[in-house]
RNA sequence: GCGCUUGUAGCUCAGCCGGAUAGAGCAUCUGCCUUCUAAGCAGAGGGUCAGGGGUUCGAGUCCCUUCAGGCGCGCCA
């Protein structure tokens, strides 16, 4: 919240809990335990800027009519040095308050101090959070879900931020284990074709059949010849991986970083392999007395930690799995001293969500603190047919791909639009389209309309100066008020999207605080003969462009001055 | 089959801890530029909140159930 919603909301329920306390004193109401109720903004503001349903919930308690209690608490309410100025009783016995002139005043002031720093908070205490996002498997360029989770992820991190957290941004980089071996195989298949001919050599089925393996192998070609052709299999394989993964790595590092997304560690599985962490977590749940052995392969009794079965650990073949590597990354997150990790996973990893946490639990550690924030897989859609984006076929569109046809801010926004665990059809065409219809230009187009105002204004000499709360009284018609209205909530909009981890709630703030402002604008002219008007809405514009300038550099998206 | 998840206007989605007449955007229709950016604003039409039960002063919201979509149930990751 805004302080001083926040301010006001406490204010307002001691106004109402002590006009109760007057109303038992003079025998009006029974002296019985009030229950607890709420204070909230009406959807609907005719009912007032703020609302109390305490009449309705203590109804059985009193064992009087909602509405009966209702018009008792208003007549015991004092109002007298506070943020609101008058009270009613309406519908089924809500208490409605509206807040005084020097609250909208208060807000605008307040905005224009804090300037930059509006919207922030300490809601999180300077609480370690780390968000690993992301974490595109190393073996193939990243593709639409990436694209989701990147988007996502990364704003996430700083709406955390700015609630008052601790953030750590992180790549978990697979490389190591089955996929990176299937990875050499792939490429090895495809380097042998070149020399041998594609009959000559059996492409397996289950291999990466990307065009990204074969220019790999191509270009791997071109600087070795048929060096590897008769070498050793595990060189060649080894030789390839070595050529093509810091390639793969280093262009998801170009690509996210086009995507504005900076981690603060790029955190490689191979360490746990290579460190002993991942055999030193293995034994740890051996000596807990958590796992057996079974056909040979290490199991551990994930089903007595929230899995639905048990979990092979180590194979028969002395290779760790997946999930092994999994507990030891996350043994080695807490260990790092973070308060909260927050993944961010594809919802096809569900699955695996309770037994990472029962292998938190079953370490010694908090599965608690383990967050997993899953997003739906992005359907690509290009003129009303899905387009496959499946990486055995090849013709994957990827986050490069995506970042070439639209803009990176229009990117951002539109994947920020909804929850993150709700289906999405992505309709290329449509997203291509520069037009009115992609919203993230009616955002955009409100931030410049304010820019120029004050180009107007400067050049004929006028400049908003030093505002007063008094200046700011005047602002009292109704497009002003809902405007101020909102930008008071921005504040606690953050801290909510930081607690429910959706960021999509600012995406969604935006547009409403554009809408509000575009209204505003229509409405009620800022260049106007009078003076202290004039300054007044000059001062609101202005904390309306900061507050929306805040919420786009927090999702990273631009605030252009002229469009 | 078991588990997770989703179902709200023609389309895409909001709806916070249960609250007042269920809201936006797009699309459709009608108005508004000699005054600060019309990439805008104002207005209209459009709903069995998937269906059915239940809980209570009150249910889109909570519980049960049916139906429909998505996903998971590997010595894959």
């Amino acid at each position: 919240m805004s302080k001083l919603v926040a301010l006001a909301e406490n204010q307002l329920r001691e106004v109402i809990l002590s006009a109760i306390g007057l109303a038992v004193s003079a025998g009006e109401l029974p002296a019985e335990p009030i229950p607890a109720f709420s204070i909230e903004i009406p959807a609907d503001r005719s009912h007032g800027d703020l609302s109390s349903n305490a009449a309705l919930v203590s109804a059985k308690a009193f064992r009087l009519p909602p509405r009966k209690i209702a018009e008792i608490i208003k007549n015991h309410i004092v109002l007298d040095g506070t943020f609101f100025e008058s009270a009613d009783v309406a519908g089924p016995g809500f208490l409605n308050f509206t807040m005084s002139q020097a609250f909208y005043a208060g807000v605008v002031k307040d905005i224009l101090e804090l300037g930059d720093k509006y919207g922030r908070s300490d809601y999180g205490n300077g609480k370690k959070v780390m968000v690993e996002f992301v974490s595109a498997n190393p073996t193939g360029p990243m593709h639409m879900g990436n694209a989701r989770g990147g988007a996502l992820g990364d704003c996430l991190a700083s709406v955390l931020e700015a609630a008052g957290y601790d953030v750590w941004r992180e790549f978990y980089v697979n490389d190591a284990g089955n996929q990176i071996e299937k990875f050499g195989i792939s490429l090895e298949a495809r380097y042998l074709q070149l020399f041998k001919g594609e009959d000559a050599v059996e492409f397996p089925e289950d291999a990466y059949h990307g065009e990204d393996i074969i220019e790999h192998a191509r270009n791997f070609a071109a600087i070795y010849g048929d060096k590897y052709v008769d070498a050793d299999p595990e060189t060649r394989r080894q030789a390839l991986i070595d050529y093509a993964l810091p390639l793969n790595i280093e262009k998801m590092h170009r690509d996210l970083e086009k995507y504005r997304i900076k981690y603060d560690c790029w955190f490689r599985e191979s360490t746990l392999h290579q460190n002993g962490e991942l055999a030193e977590t293995i034994q740890l749940l051996k000596d807990r007395g958590l796992t057996y052995e079974k056909d040979g392969a290490l199991w551990y009794r994930a089903s007595e930690y929230g899995g639905e079965k048990d979990e092979v650990l180590v194979r028969a073949n002395g290779n760790p799995t997946y999930f092994a590597a999994d507990i030891a990354y996350h043994r080695n997150k807490f260990a790092r001293g973070f308060d909260l990790c927050i993944d961010v996973w594809g919802a096809d990893h569900h699955g695996h969500v309770a037994r990472m946490k029962g292998a938190m639990d079953a370490i010694g550690l908090d599965g608690d603190k383990l967050k997993v924030v899953l997003i739906q897989l992005v359907r690509l859609m290009r003129g009303g047919e899905v387009v496959r984006m499946s990486k055995r076929t090849g013709k994957a569109i990827q986050l490069a791909d995506l970042l070439e046809e639209i803009p990176v801010d229009a990117a951002r926004f539109f994947f920020n639009q909804r929850e993150a665990n709700t289906q999405m059809d992505f309709d290329l065409e449509l997203a291509v389209e520069k037009s009115s219809q992609n919203p993230v230009y009616y955002v955009q187009y409100a931030h410049a309309r304010i820019c120029s105002i004050f180009r107007n204004l400067q050049a004929e000499g006028i400049t908003l100066g030093e505002v007063t709360e008094d200046d700011l009284l005047v602002l009292a018609q109704h497009e002003e008020k809902e405007l101020i209205r909102h930008l008071a909530g921005y504040t606690g909009e953050i801290v909510e999207a930081a607690i429910t981890f959706e960021p999509a709630r600012i995406t969604r703030y935006c547009l409403d605080l554009a809408s509000l402002f575009h209204k505003f604008y229509n409405a009620c002219r800022v260049k106007c003969e009078d003076e202290k008007l004039m300054k007044a809405r000059l001062a609101l514009c202005e904390a309306a462009r900061v507050t929306l300038k805040n919420a786009l550099s927090m999702l990273k998206i631009e605030a252009p001055d002229s469009m």
